[in-house]
DNA sequence: CGTGTTAACCTACAAGCATTAGGCATTTGC
DNA sequence: GCAAATGCCTAATGCTTGTAGGTTAACACG
């Protein structure tokens, strides 16, 4: 019998994949062996163990969006750095809720060290220079956004503004523009 | 020999203590039953399936959650109210963070309709009067808040702010302070 | 004080997932 | 063509959820 071919990194894109499909608690190390046509012992030839392979999406997903905030940020500052952000996070999400929600397993701290993660909140950090806020303050937006982020689409994804008006892409507008508005503020104090 | 005596609720409360010691997620029914003293089929005569006693213990989280929100609130407006609310957020969290998480379990139309929740957001919404938005805003107000709200504890839980200065309280501090200055700056436009 | 009903609890079982041990077969490098 | 490495397998264990059906304690009532 032919063999399927696989390797780690097939698993793991393979598991992003159905995550992004079924949800990331849903995309088991079973339901993964049956779309590769394999016996699930056979994957822990690749894969540690589940939360490993969760682990692995993690680290595709932050790589994912550590690309697409070097390509949203180039040659924009501010305000439309700011926006880029926003809606960059908001779409990764919808298109890929699996990997989006891996996002948010705990790393360990080398695991985490060596991560796109890092990349990102110094892009992010770099982005707000432009408000020309101080360094703490620096470090208070880049916990704000990131909270921002996260909870809005955390709430988004769970159904929380889901047949309620306004549509959720207003309100979403609306806060990337109070967001912007409240960084300029700190600028002066 | 003895029966235990339980019923829904204390099979529920004592879910919800459990969630609270080893996680949401390692709440199981059958750790459940362990300290129960109990099998684990006899759960089933109180909870419907482990998604059930998820929901009972989130239905129990809100109640929780709307009793203090209501007592936070009492007296407040604007600038007092908005602390007041974010503190008592995170603090919850801090204090029960398995009930905190089942806040975010989806519930179904009907029962998320009948529970606490709705209370929270005309509070929440009741509280923000003070700043005389439009009624569009408002909302978009209410949802910043519970982004931010919830993003923050989130991101705090999951070990994000840990090991980096300067430490989460004075972010948290600032955060609330900036939304408060966001939120009057919205007053005008 | 029996007696019947209800509710609490039980045993037994089936099915799904994670994980480990140990073995066979296919590829690959030499 | 052969050895080693790699890919995949079967088998078995332990844990969790969930169902079916039986037993017994508690309690109200004649």
């Amino acid at each position: 019998m032919p063999r399927a071919g696989l390797n780690t990194e097939r698993v793991v894109l393979a598991g992003a994949d159905l995550a992004d499909e079924v949800g990331l608690e849903a995309a088991t190390l079973s339901e993964l062996a049956r779309r590769l046509d394999v016996r699930v012992a056979s994957l822990y030839s690749h894969v540690r163990s589940s939360q490993d392979l969760r682990t692995g999406i993690a680290l595709i997903a932050l790589e994912d969006l550590a690309e697409r905030v070097a390509a949203a940020l180039a040659g924009r500052s501010r305000t439309e750095a700011l926006s880029a952000l926003g809606h960059l996070y908001r779409d990764y999400a919808r298109e890929h809720p699996g990997r989006y929600e891996a996002t948010r397993v705990r790393l360990d701290a080398e695991t985490a060290d060596a991560s796109a993660g890092r990349r990102i909140s110094q892009m992010t950090r770099a982005a707000l220079r432009g408000y020309e806020l101080s360094p703490t303050d620096e470090t208070h937006a880049v916990r704000l956004l990131g909270s921002v982020f996260h909870g809005y689409i955390s709430l988004e994804s769970a159904g929380g503004f889901d047949h309620s008006r306004p549509d959720s892409r207003t309100s979403w507008l609306r806060i990337l523009d109070g967001l912007d508005a409240m960084l300029t503020t700190w600028s002066g104090s």
